[in-house]
DNA sequence: TAATAAATGTTGCATTTGCAACATTTTACA
DNA sequence: TGTAAAATGTTGCAAATGCAACATTTATTA
């Protein structure tokens, strides 16, 4: 995953950030930092830490719609917040800028050297977004467990260029991020173990075809 | 929905695709465009026309990933044809115009007039395309059909502004769209209609709380 | 407009899956 | 390092849903 700020560089990445109105706010552990968010659009660069977008119907049940780790960015475009039931929770310390949508394409900053690399960056990251989630789609779009446990393996192993790795999370958010029950994957898990499909060492997993 | 060249004249329209490389290309209905594509990262925009990206599994089953109407676009970032499954099918007969995404950041064109309208259309577009796409996320994480159809339809009427709508597909697309049964979602609508929830008039849903 | 294809409606049934209610193991942190 | 919290494993059961196999209506197009 590329950085906003990729091939700029420290000088005119205070330039941009300068002519974007950027401000730096620092969270602890575990807030929701949508609730007390600046009006108008922005666009979230993370600084340091990582956050979780999570959706919570009237039920209660939640869903992660979305895992941001350090050096990601997120925008109010992207999110649009329509009912309270979007969430975005800081999962520790986590320091994040803001700049100003608006401001990205005003006529200052696009005679700024490096604003051309900032574009692109900008264009590549939402691109790269939109086909994280087309791969989400197409795999929450599966109509049994195991075929959504199987789609996320293979695209677990085209990512990494290999048939065994490690998921990237607990299986207990691993099931919110498939929309299956935890016990019944589990339990899935456990055929396709039987069934000689994948073999598994914790968290390590073995596409074994 | 915006189109990429929105508040640009006719005269700078064609400096910026003459510096895009862009290039037009005309399909009947129903066939494949990603088959015969050019190497090398695009952006496409649909003069006329509209379009369906389909993903087709092992099975044979097939789920919409995206419709694409007229003036809408995709690219090449956003659709990595990772396998062979990812199809997209023009609907009716399509023109389409491709442009170079490389070329979307050269020297020359960032001096040209409208430069900077032009991106942020490119940057708002795909800001949208990542809202919608976490819209249907969001649907698609709901366990139930019921409350697959629910969420749909809040979120029509969330678009529309208004608890009366008429859904802007088939039935039977609508199925694919929910990733539900087709038969089981009638099923389902009828039990919405049965306690009081919708009202229903041929493809014109009205929500009925 | 006749013929064909597509969309919609209906229902029984087998399978899948969510849910609940546990036990056990691992991790976090005061 | 001890303890609470989180993650993982297991299983019975009821409910949801995919699937198949139809009938009927609506669109499409030759």
């Amino acid at each position: 995953m590329i950085n906003l700020f990729e091939n700029i560089n420290e000088q005119n990445i205070r330039k941009i950030k300068h002519f974007l109105m950027a401000s730096t706010m620092k969270y602890p552990k575990g807030v929701n930092i949508l609730s007390n968010v600046n009006q108008g659009d922005f666009i979230a660069i993370i600084d340091h830490g990582s956050v979780q977008f999570i959706a919570t119907d009237y039920d209660g049940n939640k869903s992660i719609i979305e895992d941001i780790p350090e050096g990601g960015m997120f925008g109010s475009l992207t999110y649009p917040i329509h009912d309270e039931e979007v969430s975005c929770i800081t999962k520790e310390i986590t320091e994040i800028t803001y700049i100003e949508y608006d401001s990205i394409t005003n006529d200052e900053i696009s005679k700024t050297d490096s604003y051309i690399i900032f574009i692109k960056n900008l264009i590549k990251i939402l691109s790269d977004q939109v086909s994280e989630k087309n791969n989400r789609i197409e795999i929450l779009t599966k109509k049994t467990t195991r075929d959504k446990l199987l789609e996320y393996f293979k695209s677990q192993a085209r990512e990494r260029g290999n048939k065994t790795f490690t998921i990237p999370m607990s299986f207990t958010e691993l099931s919110s991020y498939l929309s299956v029950d935890r016990s019944a994957m589990t339990r899935e898990i456990g055929y396709l173990k039987d069934d000689g499909i994948i073999k598994t060492d914790g968290r390590r997993i073995t596409l074994l075809y």
